[in-house]
DNA sequence: GGCTAGTTTAAACGATCGTTTCAAACAAAC
DNA sequence: GTTTGTTTGAAACGATCGTTTAAACTAGCC
């Protein structure tokens, strides 16, 4: 990875964090990392190219965290099913602390980046996180289904989906909706945050399993 | 209204929908509402404003629908709170309902034209976003307050953007999403999706304030 | 019929987009 | 010092963008 390939991961991810993937334009982003317009092209072949790059670049090593700490849990419990709140903290907290860490300045920008691109319709980002979040999803389905043996399994599907689109529903839009508010809230301490959140996707899958305790009985 | 704005305003809902606001062009757009090119300047002034009168015309009466719902729930109890479920779901409801209703062919697109555009980072919709749903956010969150008094009024706000995140989140991403399951979720009973997820909301926001009991006690 | 106000049309505007070209500059190997 | 392969630079490519122009059309009214 050379000195201008990297320059233009970091000035990509800022453009593509403010404007989206279709607003940011390749004369931006080289300009910002102060190397040629043609370099995006010989280095990374095109824009799609250079978004893949990046995507898979900062997001891979997000995802083998998670599943190596999820196979942790598991081993440590000898099959034993890992309880539904440590499930959702594995699968959320190593994003959000990325997001909310306050040790880089300026905070890291690819998750807002990836999490407002990956909101556009393009047929590539179908493609794009398949690729990424396909085996973080079919792991992490079977870890929620272990912790709730009495759900039906359409139902823990159903679940994951909600938990999945509130994140990067929270990405995306918590700075917006913030404004409502009047008042900054993520200035609240950045665990008890997190922790909020991780309690709310918990509390909000066990509700719904509780509320139809067994298959499809209503 | 004019026949011919009434064609635009359709035909941009599909392609806001299928493309978002940036990848949305007026030509694809008139084309497809078999007008002049030149019509939506004419008739709405530029690309924003056209986003901005659909914006205005879809869902001012669904919020008008979501504050009236309310105020009559309120005004039955005689001050006595609204129950936090069915705050939520008069919240969510009237969204859901008509993107999962069945009765038109094809199924209202803007709902997703919306969710997608809102989450461009332009500055264009965080304005759009205060003059539409502001009064809403304010009306509801008193809803959830007064549903909660034991909960102290930081983690209400909290709670009410993990709310709305969630929802949007959902309306953007979960057919995305659904791809990873193998198996489309949006078949199963559409009332019954929408139950879950007012659960899912519903128990999230409880969840959290049982977590916490007292003002910041820990 | 002529006039007016509102609407539609085809064509063009300037700007910007992602990408390509190709010669110059560079580095390392011999 | 020359050669070889890689990386940069300025300029241009064709395409598309949102918007504007000015002429043509279409009622309705005197």
């Amino acid at each position: 990875m050379t000195e201008t390939q990297i320059k233009i991961l970091e000035a990509a991810e800022v453009e593509f964090a403010d404007n989206g993937f279709n607003g940011a334009s390749i004369r931006n982003i080289t300009q910002r990392a102060g190397v040629n317009i043609a370099s995006i092209n010989y280095h990374f072949g095109s824009k799609e190219s250079l978004f893949r790059e990046m995507f898979h670049f900062r997001f891979d090593p997000i995802n083998e965290i998670r599943l190596s700490r999820l196979r942790e849990e598991q081993e440590l419990r000898n099959g034993a099913p890992v309880p539904l709140e440590l499930v959702i903290r594995i699968l959320v907290a190593p994003v959000f602390e990325l997001l909310l860490s306050e040790a880089d300045h300026p905070p890291p920008r690819f998750v807002l980046a990836i999490a407002r691109c990956l909101s556009e319709p393009l047929e590539l980002f179908t493609r794009l996180g398949g690729e990424v979040f396909q085996e973080v999803y079919e792991t992490f389905f079977a870890a929620i289904r272990d912790a709730l043996p009495q759900a039906d399994v359409p139902q823990v599907r159903l679940q994951l989906n909600f938990a999945i689109s509130s994140m990067v529903g929270m990405l995306t839009h918590f700075s917006r909706i913030e404004q409502f508010a009047g008042e900054p809230l993520f200035r609240r301490q950045k665990d008890e945050i997190l922790q909020q959140f991780i309690t709310f996707i918990t509390s909000g899958i066990s509700g719904c399993v509780a509320a139809v305790p067994q298959h499809e009985e209503r």
